[in-house]
RNA sequence: CGGAGUGUAGCGCAGUCUGGUAGCGCACCUGGUUUGGGACCAGGGGGUCGAAGGUUCGAGUCCUUUCACUCCGACCA
């Protein structure tokens, strides 16, 4: 195609809230057009290129593999959501609006409901299973807080596929081929990404892999280990149980005056002891439906840190928001000696499985200035896993050391059992004449976060490099002159020659001189440059690979079957 | 929601303190020159100054209210 006729508005200028490699170069280089703000996007053709293709591979490894595309409503009859118990459990991010009869609708986050209805009405026999049914379509999540361009957008593509099973055994073996197909496609667009174990969050379910493309702009954090293979997300890491070489405090069962000693530290500091032997003691409010909420503490190590979304499970939350200090007094706690053990009525504690059993711990005496030693973690309390794995811990699979690395979450596979098909009644009957729920699994790709992904992975300070799968053009033909008739007859006819062999050209025949070109040509991203200028005159041109810039010299009578070469390459 | 800040041309900003004919750069249009690293000359178009109300002879500027957005912390593909 021809540059002068596309519309792709390139800018110097860095847009004033792009903070992100992938949100500067995607607008400046007018893939995505920004609409007023707040998370939402346009996508201009160059963009919606990239999108496309992006999808095609989506969409042909899914589909070599049994899936079949659908494409669902995208407004949602709220009904449904009731049904299924996340009407109120979702939050605020769920977009909820009436049409003129007064009825509630919803634009959907994520499209389980809707999938249940589809199968449920059609599905009716263990003869129609197992079925994997995907969409790639637009998701709408009212976002706390949009930012990063397409990384963390309000209205984004997502595939979402849906798999219905009649026994949980099938569901597993889908789960296995899944991870293995979105390994496929991820490795097919070019992305160095890895597998973690993950918490399942607001969708729900059992076992839960997240897809991590590598990059330091990720916003989440990963727990790796050197070993061996082992992943997590923070949210769902695991280590090996800790050990303290460190002696235990050799203290009685007594009340002691702690003054000034409300922190960790000053409390390990008055006591000389290591704060593997102190209760650290987090009080958080629970959030949960039809606004009901409660105090909880959590309590585990000194030496450890509290990972709020293990903590938000153990309660079986909606959300934790942290507690002022007055609403503590109003329930009787003392904010720096809270302890578990004799809390006041009606507070509830949740108490890290790893200080089950504990002797000589130190824990604050829920009253001011005073904790007491000699404690023993044991009886009837709620045991959790509540710590934060922290960089320097020990893999719980191999031994080896953990540490932190960031990710972009570009795909989510979940088990997700019967979570949705029991309470929405989607029940087949097997081959007693039994019914019985389905068994399902769950699995996502952020298709419009994977072009953001891409670029974090790939681009320079010049601008974008789209990998082979993604490219929204093969080969970018620069015409340093256009007014040049020797340069334009012989680019055109490159032009048309590649064309014709399948090779997506596009032709920079725009009037500006050189400079404006060919920064132009580095800010897009294609794989491979033509430039027909100066040295035409000589019978040859330059092919610059865009990645790495390296440039060479080819003769005119060459240069097809190079391109070619390189494009099938 | 908590804290900080910004709303003036398509984009980036100045002007607001101290009220007096709305400006600059980029982009855009016309003509000409130029053509290997974001050219130059000349001419030109484009604005309810976020919105509403108030003070004033006069408001982008002062007062009140309101809305939106951005940035820093808790969610997710």
């Amino acid at each position: 195609m021809r540059f002068s006729k596309l519309l792709i508005p390139t800018s110097k200028e860095t847009p004033n809230d792009a903070t992100l490699a992938s949100h500067i170069y995607l607008i400046r280089g007018g893939f995505i057009q920004s609409v007023g703000g707040s998370g939402l996007y346009n996508f201009l053709p160059l963009g919606k290129r990239v999108l496309d293709k992006v999808k095609q591979v989506v969409k042909e490894e899914l589909d070599r593999v049994g899936c079949q595309e659908v494409s669902l409503a995208f407004v949602t009859p709220a009904s449904l959501w009731e049904e299924s118990g996340r009407y109120e459990k979702y939050g605020k991010e769920l977009l909820r609006f009436k049409d003129r009869k007064e009825n509630v609708f919803v634009l959907g986050p994520t499209h389980e409901e809707m999938m249940v209805n589809l199968v449920r009405q059609s599905v009716k026999s263990y003869k129609q299973l197992p079925l994997n049914l995907y969409q790639i379509n637009l998701k709408f999540r009212d976002e706390i807080r949009p930012r990063f361009g397409l990384m963390r957008g309000r209205e984004f593509l997502m595939k979402d596929g849906y798999s219905f099973h009649a026994d949980e055994a099938d569901m597993k073996r889908e789960f296995d081929l899944m991870e293995e197909t979105y390994k496929k496609i991820f490795r097919r667009l070019g992305l160095e990404f890895r597998v973690v174990e993950a918490d399942s969050g607001a969708i729900g379910g059992s076992g839960s892999k997240e897809f991590m493309v590598l990059a330091d702009s990720g916003e989440d954090t990963i727990v790796v280990c050197d070993g061996c293979d082992y992943g997590a997300n923070i949210e769902a890491a695991v280590r090996q149980e800790k050990v303290c070489d460190a002696p235990a405090p050799q203290l009685g069962k007594e009340k002691v005056h702690t003054p000034n000693a409300s922190t960790m530290e000053e409390l390990a500091a008055f006591f000389d002891v290591d704060p593997f032997y102190l209760v650290k003691t987090v009080a958080m409010r629970a959030l949960y439906d039809e606004g009901r909420s409660e105090i909880v503490l959590f309590a585990l190590r000194g030496s450890d840190a509290l990972q709020e979304v293990k903590a938000c499970n153990a309660v079986d939350a909606n959300d934790l928001v942290e507690v002022s200090e007055e609403e503590l007094a109003s329930a009787g706690l003392v904010a720096g000696f809270m302890s578990p053990i004799d809390v006041p009525e009606g507070v509830r504690v949740i108490v890290d499985k790893t200080i089950e059993g504990a002797t000589d711990m130190i824990c604050g005496a829920n009253e001011k200035e005073y904790h007491t030693t000699g404690n023993t973690i044991e009886g009837n309390l709620d045991y959790h896993d509540i710590v934060a794995v922290q960089e320097g811990d020990l893999c719980a699979k191999c031994g080896g050391e953990l540490r932190y690395t960031k990710g972009i979450e570009v795909g989510h596979i979940f088990q997700l059992g019967t979570r949705y098909s029991e309470p929405l009644g989607a029940t087949f009957l097997d081959e007693n004449g039994k019914s019985q729920p389905m068994v399902m699994g769950t699995y996502g790709i952020g298709v419009s976060r994977l072009l953001a992904a891409i670029i974090e992975q790939y681009h320079d300070d010049k601008g974008c490099i789209w990998t082979k799968e993604t490219t929204p053009f093969d080969l970018y033909i620069l015409v340093s002159n256009v007014k040049d008739e020797a340069q334009m007859r012989s680019a055109q006819k490159l032009y048309e020659e590649l064309s014709a062999e399948g090779v997506d050209v596009l032709l920079d025949d725009r009037k500006d001189r050189f400079g404006a070109k060919i920064k132009d040509f580095e800010l897009l991203g294609i794989p491979y440059g033509v430039v027909f200028g100066k040295k035409l005159s000589e019978g040859s041109v330059e092919i610059i690979e865009r990645k790495g810039l390296a440039k060479e010299e080819v003769s005119l009578d060459e240069i097809k079957d190079k391109i070619v070469a390189k494009v099938r390459g």
